[in-house]
DNA sequence: TATTGTTATACTCTATAACTATA
DNA sequence: TATAGTTATAGAGTATAACAATA
């Protein structure tokens, strides 16, 4: 048997750190793929100019043709003058459109434009290929478990 | 019976939003599950004045006394220049020494102080106490199924 | 009075590029 | 030449507080 040679001079085992009681910790394992997952999607994404962020968007959007900002800013968890911005950048881009509401002469409707809905058309596909890599090391049986399992953490919050 | 007269006053079962493909997304349940779990973190160490990724940097310093900052920063999956930060602002507050490294001028050896092994043993309960909150309505043997699932995503980006 | 969107502002976290001192 | 730490700087993402229009 050969000696593996590219696997000792790449190795880290001699300097591989101690990461004390980190690694059994649901918080600090879900912040390591959290990691992982948005370098990829961010990557995935690059060629267009929408983050993982203003993907979330753009699904809303098309999902709830209408709804107020201040209903955005609820779904996605931002402070109402942080989705003014979001919404500023969609509209420079002609993704999304802010309409008048009917009745309520306060609130915007939101809309995703023809080319909104066009491009988030192609960004799905890409975002499913995505979504099959991180998941590519489990079971359907097993990826179903694990959206389970991360429902059922602090679900008085969502 | 009586009509649940609360849950209809502050019930959003009305306006409840579409997410449309979003919750079947494991990257989505984990975005979610991680953005209620840091909001919690954060809570809990709110007396002092030590964040999520400082108390990570702790941990890995007690465990690792004497690593270097570039060690830190790959351990961390953070540039060496913001790691100089991380560290100044820790050894502002007195819980970690710079020292120099022995037979290599250039770098510089990481260590807890006296006060910063104090404050690491103070904070380790808090943060058990809400790793229990974040998986309190997981039965055990689910929680170690779910850290052995996350553990699978990008394996190779670790 | 309360709510919606907005503005001005600031803070946190992080990266990039260029520098220095060593190796 | 390459590496460890550093500096200056900038960008993304987000929040807070105060305001105008409307309810």
């Amino acid at each position: 048997m050969a000696i593996p040679l590219k696997k000792v001079l790449d190795s880290d085992d001699t300097d591989r750190i101690d990461r004390g009681l980190l690694p059994d910790l649901v918080g600090y394992q879900l912040r390591l793929a959290q990691l992982a997952i948005f370098k990829d999607l961010k990557r995935t994404l690059q060629p267009y100019p929408i983050s993982p962020g203003l993907f979330g968007v753009l699904v809303l959007i098309d999902a709830n043709a209408g709804m107020k900002q201040t209903e955005l800013a609820k779904a996605v968890h931002l402070d109402r003058s942080s989705v003014v911005s979001v919404i500023d950048n969609l509209e420079t881009m002609k993704l999304v459109q802010r309409r008048a509401a009917n009745g309520d002469r306060r609130s915007k409707a939101l809309f995703l434009t023809a080319e909104g809905r066009r491009l988030l058309q192609r960004l799905k596909p890409l975002v499913l290929e995505h979504e099959r890599r991180l998941t590519r090391h489990l079971s359907p049986a097993e990826q179903k478990t694990l959206v389970n399992l991360l429902r059922r953490i602090f679900p008085e919050h969502r």
